[in-house]
DNA sequence: CCTCGCGTGATTGAATTTGATTATATTATA
DNA sequence: TATAATATAATCAAATTCAATCACGCGAGG
């Protein structure tokens, strides 16, 4: 067996199991552990697989964006959230996603479906899409800024280019006093750029969320067609009567 | 047995077997060594296999793997490239990067440079800056192809907000007779128009390539500045004498 | 008959790949 | 924390493969 024939053998055998030990590779392949751990090495250089202790995995995105940490945090959440959300997606649409780490745990959802078309600022969000789904991905231009996302007056000129069927976005702070908040300025004139050119506006938000006010003022209330939350907050009981049915949560009948 | 027969021969077997050792093929036709090999050099010569370690392979069977083989084995040399074309980069300049791999090792180069703003096509290459440099980067807006490039006419547009100092870029084939070419519309199509917004054209171009034409026109030899190769190829020399001075190789000297 | 060109076989030293060994680094366990 | 188990990187030697070179044989043409 050649090189090149083990080196797609790997490959193969990385492409069904996600990650294989060195003494995985050298039972199967019958070659030396150093003979592995060189291919193995090789392989890593051409950004084929990424080498862990003992073996090795197919290369994740998350490696290289190691600002996505925080997406552990609240992830119980989000993920009760995206599949609330998930409700609302249907096959031939077309979707903004803004680049919060809230709109990632759709990507599943999205995998299952035919013909969507998704517009993102976040190039985390595309990397994910273009892995797991057959959507067709496109990126707003403009500037890359830390947690790769892509904003600035090139990227907000960008939005105007589209117009899509719906829009899932998140935000840092939501009050029936404030409306909807957000620490983030290159978030903010993208969203609301976003939201002059989508059908139905769907806000992603977690409890935890809710009663808090952030600097910036990225929509009020009256703006968006839903509020999906992984619970129905207490702490704000105006919110929740300001939003009436259009705060939408798990055990919410949607129609 | 003539040489044609053999070459017919041999490559029957390959199309059975996918793939073979020298010694195979000198058992199974009779033949020395030596002549196997001149056999081999012939048949990929005119692209009808890939010689490999020990053998031959049919060029279908990396098919289904991402181009990762040719990647690797041309990895050093595509190193080679970077540091002679790492002469040309200085701090505060502007550059346009292709999606072409043979960008991707200048990273380490640019990282060491101040205030440099990058426009690129790749999301593999604005990831790989945004981990390890603190130059500026902008991303075309478009359409997310396989491999993580954009393009399209969204691309092709984006392009046309920026003008930069120089740009780096790729092709399939080199010769005197056919110019530069490609085998990837998306790649071109993006190329050509980078070419009209920048001051500087330098093509990254791996020795391999001399010689070879691909299916589209990039550029004609005249349209770019310089081109680096990891080394003076040998069997194009009207490309050589073409080029003059604009071909650059780790032992030419820059002024 | 000689010589040139061509393809082939044989030889040689260099280059590549591989497996084994050892010292070092990392992780797991008590 | 200390210790054992395991993984790794670095190095070496052996086997294999490669490229370059020379020599031989054969047929065409002078």
């Amino acid at each position: 067996m050649f090189q090149n024939e083990r080196y797609a053998k790997i490959y193969e055998i990385l492409q069904q199991r996600g990650s294989v030990t060195v003494q995985y590779l050298e039972k199967q392949l019958y070659v030396s552990e150093a003979t592995i751990r060189r291919d193995l090495d090789a392989l890593e250089k051409s950004g084929l697989l990424q080498r862990v202790w003992g073996g090795a995995m197919l290369h994740t995105v998350d490696k290289d964006i190691p600002s996505f940490v925080r997406l552990k945090s609240n992830q119980d959440k989000k993920e009760k959230i995206a599949s609330v959300a998930s409700l609302f997606l249907k096959s031939s649409t077309s979707i903004f996603f803004d680049s919060s780490t809230s709109c990632l745990p759709l990507v599943p959802y999205i995998a299952e479906l035919k013909n969507i078309k998704v517009v993102t600022s976040s190039l985390k969000m595309s990397l994910e899409l273009g892995q797991s789904t057959d959507a067709a991905v496109n990126l707003l231009g403009g500037a890359v800024y830390e947690d790769y996302i892509l904003s600035g007056h090139l990227a907000v000129n960008s939005v105007r280019q589209y117009h899509t069927d719906m829009m899932f976005f998140s935000c840092s702070g939501i009050s029936s006093a404030c409306g909807i908040t957000s620490i983030e300025p290159k978030v903010v004139e993208v969203c609301q750029e976003m939201m002059k050119h989508t059908a139905l506006k769907i806000l992603l938000c977690d409890s935890t969320k809710v009663g808090k006010n952030a600097l910036l003022r990225l929509a009020d209330l009256g703006e968006v067609d839903y509020v999906i939350m992984d619970e129905i907050p207490e702490n704000d009981p105006e919110l929740v009567s300001a939003l009436g049915s259009r705060l939408v949560t798990e055990r919410s009948q949607i129609r």
